[in-house]
DNA sequence: CTCCATTCATTGGTGCGACCAACATTAACA
DNA sequence: TGTTAATGTTGGTCGCACCAATGAATGGAG
């Protein structure tokens, strides 16, 4: 399960790794847990939104606009076409391509997603006041992009 | 790989669990990489910590301490064990128990690995002012706190 | 003191996310 | 033209988290 309480190592308890490592892991659990129970997960949802953003797109410009990896947007491409959110066709201009749509039953998953994940934003951040979730999202994204600066 | 950048869906880039996600998975690519040149990944570290911490321990104390469950801490402590730097012996005291002590060689690995995850923390909060390092702790100790009371 | 529930170590799974290598096909370019 | 590059796909690997079941051992309730 992993808390903070007694469970974790005194020298990890102020480590920041070790801390968003904690945070990340809760809120991966409470995504994993309600994306499950709508039948998606994670990946599902880059996709959808992606495509939602950039409408039809090549299968190796959605792993770019993701950054999620060729070979896993070939495995998750497969289980969302299975349910119909999505359809394969190939670009006409170009035979390497698959123009990969959205279908409106996508469009209604993502947006069944999209409040479940709205939901799991309140929860997360329920213990902090509306100035410290701006903080947060302040210095989080600050490192985030320094990081994807850097690479 | 995954950055922030263009490859992001814009209705996640202010999204918490999204940014928490990214700034995670950074960390989780640095404890990793730093982790592996040293021959270890982070179960081997969370326990052998607390086994410095609290003294020789028994497997299901162990899980407790560092919230990883009983069956990895098997594996875990059998690699440990291979490479010396931990030792299992039966508990005299109580037949179902192994008890689980600390190496001369597993006191040394563990103040490497303290050194590497030093290094690893200035590198992530690079971008942030102590004073800012000191929010972000304090925002995420709240969270992590609040969440492990809650389970 | 006996029976039952619990604890413990262990085995063997599952799922997700993130990667990597290789290959055939097709395009682009020098 | 000949070579380099991009694309989709297959088929792996690894780390982390978690679950179910089992046999051995213990502790507590009656």
């Amino acid at each position: 399960m992993m808390t903070a309480d007694a469970r974790t190592p005194e020298r990890l308890r102020h480590a920041p790794s070790w801390l968003i490592n904690l945070v990340s892991a809760h809120s991966h659990r409470l995504v994993a847990a309600r994306f499950a129970a709508a039948g998606a997960r994670g990946y599902h949802f880059r996709l959808l939104a992606a495509l939602d953003e950039h409408g039809p797109s090549s299968q190796a410009a959605l792993g770019r606009n993701t950054g999620i990896d060729r070979s896993d947007v070939v495995a998750a491409l497969n289980e969302l076409a299975a349910k119909g959110l999505v359809e394969r066709s190939p670009d006409p201009s170009d035979r390497r391509r698959n123009i990969v749509t959205l279908t409106a039953d996508g469009s209604r998953h993502l947006s069944e997603l999209e409040k479940v994940l709205a939901g799991i934003q309140d929860e997360l951040l329920a213990p902090l006041s509306p100035e410290e979730r701006e903080q947060l999202i302040g210095l989080l994204t600050r490192l985030a992009d320094h990081h994807a600066k850097a690479r």
